[in-house]
DNA sequence: TCAGGTGCTGACCGATCGGTCAGATAGAGC
DNA sequence: GCTCTATCTGACCGATCGGTCAGCACCTGA
């Protein structure tokens, strides 16, 4: 059973997802993976080169989208980065719910990895926006409570569609800034 | 070195507690632990029937402060409850930072655990709580926000005192959850 | 027909994991 | 002095981890 299946590194990359969500990254095993395609762990580092590759390709598409909010978000100032930022976010959110969550937890240790060193940056950077470029300790607060709550939040709701939660969380968000709408 | 020490036990786990937030609970291992106090790998299991066992002492304290606030959200009914569930939870919250802040990323791993089954439901309950008792999806939307924003976000104020921590948390559940003051 | 490439595999590697166990060490009570 | 017990340790265990490698099956194209 070889030949007709090339579709098995799309396969390979979504059982990925799936688990990574659940188990998070460190906790899925490539044999996991392998497994719930039915395939070998051999057949896994055939088409990866390694776990971190796979973590790295599954991510790419969310962290193009979050690098191009980032600049989007430096050619605004003040409140309107803020809205920028949120909307942004919450959008990133919603479309890329499966891998945020498997980020969960694990966010400082991958960070570590080369592929992922600038997200840190950009990560505080989105932070800043949302506390409106304060440094008062309240606003520092209140935006990674609603920074991390979404990202936390929203592999939560995989039932809810997403016309629905993004505008849920983007109430939430508001609200919890004191972002006049 | 052997004899003067029963304090070892104490400080191994302190220890756990600070390895666990860092880099999580299976990211840490039995050594790790024992590397930072100073002692074998044998002797963390001679103190601790097993890694499991060393994680559920260390969350005893925290787990019994959470049972009984679920029991005082439970003698209140609907806005009280709301309130009572959210001043609860950030006293909780800002007193048990690390503890909270090492549940990060497992928490549906470790619940799996026996020690820890009844904690699901009470979670349940407390996001109930935060949601008003209602069931329309913006606000249970709203209440996962803010319960895992504040989980999420706690341990990374630790330069943050209690103090201070604790009206600012408040404050932005408040205004989240639209909770009138 | 046959050479070459692609997709895939089982067997294996060293490292590390949580956990076990026999025994070393030393203070306490007699 | 001797025994008992608490504390601690090094050596070891089986399991599992990410990763390597030689080779098999099959398709393609000359």
């Amino acid at each position: 059973m070889a030949r007709p299946t090339p579709a098995t590194h799309d396969e390979l990359l979504t059982a990925a997802a799936r688990r990574f969500a659940v188990t998070g990254y460190k906790g899925t095993s490539l044999q996991d993976i392998a497994r719930e395609v039915g395939c070998s762990k051999a057949t896994v580092l055939y088409h990866f080169a390694s776990k971190d590759a796979l973590l790295g390709e599954l991510m790419a598409p969310a962290i193009a989208v979050l690098e191009e909010l980032d600049t989007r978000i430096a050619e605004h100032t003040g409140a309107d980065a803020q809205r920028v930022a949120a909307e942004g976010f919450v959008d990133l959110a919603v479309r890329f719910r499966r891998e945020i969550a498997l980020l969960r937890g694990e966010f400082s240790d991958l960070l570590q990895q080369p592929t992922f060193m600038h997200i840190q940056q950009i990560s505080e950077r989105l932070v800043a926006a949302f506390a409106g470029f304060s440094d008062r300790p309240e606003a520092r607060v209140a935006a990674l409570v609603v920074l991390a709550g979404i990202a936390e939040t929203c592999g939560e709701f995989l039932d809810i569609p997403d016309e629905q939660l993004r505008p849920a969380l983007l109430a939430v968000a508001y609200r919890a800034l004191e972002v006049s709408i």
